[in-house]
DNA sequence: AAACAGTTCAACCGCTCATGA
DNA sequence: CTCATGAGCGGTTGAACTGTT
């Protein structure tokens, strides 16, 4: 629209970025912070436009990126999230993580919507191809009150996150800022005016402080107020704070509960289940056909934050039963090789892999053990669920939560 | 071994949004 | 209120890589 360009393009370098470029860049900003992107380039010697720049800080350089290999939760949760907020990848990446949005992106595309395609899932709407939501038995009312609740529940993530953000800022402003800028007053000149951006800091102030304290932030008490009441233990114990790309991590916390589901889904059907495996291609199908109409969508928007079905004993309420079908989505997801894995330029990906793989072993050792106690009640979680046939009249959990169908009523639609 | 096809992902482009003058 | 500017987002591209014939 006869916009002018980001920055001079004549003279500027495009295409992959060299290691000098990259050590100019990390230099630069670990000293001086990222500042404004358009005046960085100049002042760190880079022929670079800022646009580049940030894209190139914010999808690789950023030294709080994990890089690699999906873990089961974070399919889940991106799988979840997209069927609540569709293809708003920053919103996505604000509950993935140390994730950016343009990895979370390219694993939808190249991974995730092929195997819901694959799958007979329509993967814009996430729901069975042949829609079993609509049917003549007067479901299509509980097909458009899920789409209401999906989209008062997207706008809510993101006023959440924005408060999130603006809390962040604020308490960071109050102290380390505060402190950091009388010490380097011009650094952070140009930087406040985005609502989103955290990382004009210098790297120091983003590391993170793993002895931080978990208590919920200002947002949360939204979502007290939304369930009713806070769990006296929430299932949610770190709220992190500090990733400059998540404002929260309920998906990473909640998720990461029934990451063992889909775990237990692969040992149940074996590892070498593939996605065509009659069984749970049936079971799949069965399930999608009934639960088409609240698929993903339901649950998927349930359970990232929903403490509920967590915190219950039983732990097996439509939070769980979601997430665990949506572990059957992802039942080919453990066997895959690590896709994409080390994606540094400049190691060659099967020396980083090494050291990354052993790494994860680590990691999924000690996962390994939390997950046990999931694993062993997820498939009957499973079989409860589908014997107790939750049909589309009896609604997920939080349906049958009065108060909170009564704040549903009363919210606007945004 | 070579050619081709398919896949992945870093990077770019064009647009919108937020902010400040 | 309008305009200019910068930042960020989502879609797309193309080089590099991998698998297949």
């Amino acid at each position: 629209m006869g916009r002018s360009p980001c920055c001079e393009k004549v003279g500027l370098k495009k295409g992959p970025w060299t290691p000098e470029e990259d050590q100019k860049l990390l230099a630069y900003i670990e000293k001086h912070g990222h500042g404004s992107w358009r005046a960085l380039p100049a002042k760190a010697g880079l022929q670079r436009c800022g646009k580049s720049c940030r894209l190139r800080w914010t999808n690789y350089l950023r030294p709080d990126i994990k890089r690699g290999e999906f873990s089961l939760q974070e399919e889940q949760t991106i799988i979840q999230l997209h069927a609540l907020l569709g293809n708003r990848w920053s919103a996505i990446a604000t509950h993935l993580p140390k994730r950016t949005d343009n990895e979370i992106k390219n694993y939808w595309n190249t991974h995730l919507k092929k195997r819901l395609a694959k799958m007979g899932i329509d993967p814009c709407t996430h729901k069975a191809r042949s829609d079993a939501l609509v049917s003549a038995d007067g479901h299509s009312k509980t097909a458009a009150n899920l789409s209401h609740m999906a989209q008062w529940e997207s706008a809510r993530l993101e006023a959440e996150a924005r408060l999130v953000r603006e809390s962040k800022l604020r308490a960071t402003s109050n102290s380390t800022i505060l402190q950091q800028q009388q010490e380097q007053p011009q650094h952070q000149k140009g930087s406040s005016s985005s609502s989103s951006s955290t990382t004009a800091l210098p790297p120091a102030l983003l590391a993170s402080k793993p002895g931080a304290p978990p208590g919920p932030p200002p947002c949360l008490d939204v979502l007290r107020a939304w369930h009713g009441v806070w769990p006296a233990k929430p299932a949610i114990e770190r709220v992190d704070l500090e990733s400059p790309t998540s404002t929260l991590s309920f998906a990473a916390a909640g998720v990461g509960l029934v990451d063992g589901n889909a775990a237990a889904v692969r040992h149940q059907g074996g590892e070498n289940l593939e996605p065509e495996s009659a069984d749970w291609k049936c079971l799949a199908k069965d399930r999608m056909d009934s639960f088409a109409g609240f698929s993903v969508d339901a649950f998927g928007g349930e359970a990232p934050w929903l403490p509920e079905p967590y915190t219950s004993q039983e732990g097996c309420a439509w939070g769980q039963f979601g997430a665990g079908v949506t572990g059957l989505l992802l039942g080919d997801s453990g066997a895959q090789k690590p896709l994409g894995c080390c994606g540094d330029s400049y190691v060659t990906r099967r020396e980083t892999c090494e050291e990354e793989e052993e790494e994860e072993e680590e990691e999924e050792e000690d996962e390994q053990e939390k997950e046990g106690e999931g694993k062993k009640s997820y498939w009957n979680s499973i079989l409860n669920s589908v014997n107790s046939s939750p049909s589309s009249n009896s609604a997920p959990a939080f349906y049958n939560n009065s108060a909170r169908v009564d704040f549903l009523r009363r919210s606007p639609v945004p």
